[in-house]
DNA sequence: CCTCCGCGTTGACCCAGATCAAAGTTCAGG
DNA sequence: CCTGAACTTTGATCTGGGTCAACGCGGAGG
């Protein structure tokens, strides 16, 4: 198998990936993707390993290529408040900024493609589709954000939970039909990251999530495996 | 006085307007300045009222030329959490994408500089340069959310007030010297609106008030007029 | 096989902030 | 100057979710 080409033919990123690299791939020719895949790496990290610490300088962006990553921030006295999930194929990391406020962690284990912040800025500047696909991506980041304020700001537990769920199975559920009302995944965060996500605590969210269980609205097996027979019955505890 | 261009003789944006339009007027040369003029509007809008209704099409763009807006959205239930603020000189709109989710009214008395929807978008694909300055507001924005995010789902309400004094603070007050440790400036919500922002309720917001006056931390006059004596010291209750 | 350890669940109790209720303030309009 | 309406403050009480504590469970390592 060539190394240099999807199966194809059209060039690989990195030399050991076969999918394709949302908002980069599509957005560079031939001659820039070589350029590219010269520089890229395909690192794997497993659950649990930090990807970028708080305050540390960025010198690499990354697409995720599986897995699931969390991004967080910490305040002095230890409280932890993740602020995003990346899934796959997202592209993380932060233009026309040297430095990070966040920490990124593995929150699955994790594949990702990275190449040098200096590579892929060279090429924003001649490829200005590159630069509007990540624009684009932004600005999807910023609605989700914003969606995951109103959540945070004035959804109860309840709510909180089954908006989580719904934004997971949305997000991983591999039978991704969008007309079946069903879904079935498995959870990528422990409890603890679920509550640093929705800014509660272990045991409320290990309550919640038994009270939707109670009232068959999901089954969990194995702590991990979620099933929802029905996600407009989720839906109609989320809140909105 | 000329009506085409500013005192210094560059293009006017809107005819009535002197302010520079942030990410907007440097990215353009005269010409497009000029085309971009002639489709502008200027507008004014008294506290209260409606910019751009939830689910309404967006097919205007516009620049805040002075005074708050406030992006909010409505549960089904009436629940509303405010997302974001926009400061002059916002850019205000949703590039690449043509329905609202957001719900924006004017905190307070508020100018605008509005444009077409499709006039602005043909500068974008003409000036590279315009749009990576779009780019990167959006970038801060969503820093800014991201920020805002860790505030509503770990702090108390006692550090959520702060935080948002601290927040105010430095968007508008008039005496901006980054080394001046007191600041003094006119609240633009009411108490209402901080609850919405804060994800609290208005109670609330006037106990921590009330608290953080009796602390000599900050002193209101008016029920609007903030006097900060020492950021500083602010800073302290805003729990980073 | 057992034991340990990291996760998850459950129960009892508590408290920050919500809710309910009632006064104060401020200010535009008459 | 007075009045009313909108906004703000303050007090009393309640409750959702936090805290503290104990226990259950499953997988890795001996």
């Amino acid at each position: 198998m060539r190394k240099d080409v999807h199966t194809d033919g059209t060039p690989r990123l990195c030399a050991s990936c076969d999918a394709r690299h949302k908002g980069i791939c599509g957005a560079l020719d031939q001659e820039q993707l070589i350029a590219l895949a010269k520089t890229s790496h395909k690192q794997h990290a497993e659950s649990g390993t930090e990807l970028l610490g708080d305050a540390e300088r960025i010198d690499t962006y990354a697409v995720v290529l599986s897995g699931v990553v969390k991004l967080a921030k910490t305040l002095s006295d230890g409280r932890q408040q993740i602020v995003s999930l990346q899934f796959a194929p997202d592209f993380l990391g932060r233009p026309f900024k040297s430095e990070s406020e966040l920490s990124a962690e593995a929150a699955t284990d994790v594949s990702l493609c990275t190449f040098p912040k200096a590579a892929l800025e060279r090429l924003m500047q001649a490829s200005p589709e590159l630069e509007r696909r990540l624009y684009r991506q932004a600005l999807d980041e910023l609605d989700q954000a914003r969606e995951w304020i109103v959540t945070l700001g004035r959804k109860t537990a309840g709510e909180k939970i089954a908006s989580f769920l719904l934004m997971i199975a949305r997000n991983i559920d591999p039978s991704a039909d969008p007309d079946r009302d069903s879904a079935n995944f498995e959870l990528p965060l422990t409890r603890a990251d679920i509550a640093d996500f929705l800014g509660l605590t272990i045991e409320t969210v290990s309550r919640q999530l038994t009270r939707l269980r109670a009232d068959k609205v999901i089954s969990i097996e194995n702590n991990r495996n979620v099933v929802v027979p029905s996600l407009a019955r989720l839906e109609a505890r989320a809140g909105n």
